[in-house]
DNA sequence: GTTTATTATATCGCGCACGATTTATTGTTA
DNA sequence: TAACAATAAATCGTGCGCGATATAATAAAC
């Protein structure tokens, strides 16, 4: 009846489903890793820049701690990353790599890009369509944000 | 180091990210409805085609029966839909809305559209631009499913 | 300096997603 | 027809996301 309620006309149904496709993608490369797609969220902003606080890395990733917390918690039993309490505020927890987090990078880096890659080989969208789509992704989450 | 594993240059982070935040602007509106993102998904499969079973339900939006069965059991629970056993096949449950689910078309036609153009009334894209984000997400879509 | 407000994190509850397994029904084969 | 395979749902366990609330530490106001 209403196009504006088709499914096939909804802008949100297809990020929805991109989303869980590439995530499910990348899944079987982290599990290689022992990894879930958040953590590896959470590991690429620690690589970027080690001994961060709960809130930065929340932040970052522009979701909440009440969903980062349990997140790291989860990643400290793993081994991946250390919780210690800020020295000037003790409010804070600061979030550091333990040597295990660090050395997942390289194993990251030798399967994930080139495994992506393979899964997207027959995709046809080109550089420069990839690189719009970014644009296209950031004007929305600019608008939306914060 | 490693630009490929820069947060920055993730294709996947910016889905993740741009779907959380427009489901996020969905929420106040649905909520006043009484349902969620995904329930609103089933309502549009039903309202586009009554009397379904739950694996053509699963089919079209690209999920499997475990995440589904849930899903509608507690919208069932909601009066939304009904489920009852398929008659030539007794294995299938075929969904049907209720009145109460059938009468949430009008009151998400009212609200809906209207209600996300707001929220993205700042939003730099175009008709165009949507239309082109809209392909180039179902490429990555058609590429990635089955 | 004590009260009050703010901030950083944690906890709790619920609803997805999804891998893995189970149950019931239908279809196929010997 | 009996045995086996395939299919449709359901169930179970885990990890997010997120609204709501709680707790502890810091900052601001009086």
């Amino acid at each position: 009846m209403h196009p504006e309620l088709l499914l096939d006309n909804q802008i949100c149904f297809r990020l929805y489903t991109a989303t869980r496709l590439v995530t499910q993608a990348y899944t079987p490369m982290l599990t290689e890793l022992g990894i879930t797609y958040p953590q590896y969220l959470v590991l690429m902003v620690l690589w970027e820049h080690d001994n961060q606080p709960v809130n930065d890395i929340a932040h970052r990733l522009l979701l909440e701690t009440n969903t980062v917390t349990p997140l790291l918690q989860r990643m400290e039993k793993l081994g991946l990353v250390v919780r210690q309490r800020g020295k000037e505020d003790k409010r804070q927890q600061i979030v550091s790599l333990t040597e295990k987090g660090k050395a997942l990078e390289e194993q990251a880096y030798k399967t994930i890009p080139t495994g992506m890659g393979k899964e997207l080989r027959f995709c046809p969208l080109k550089l420069e369509d990839y690189q719009r789509l970014a644009q296209e992704l950031d004007s929305i989450i600019n608008t939306l944000k914060k």
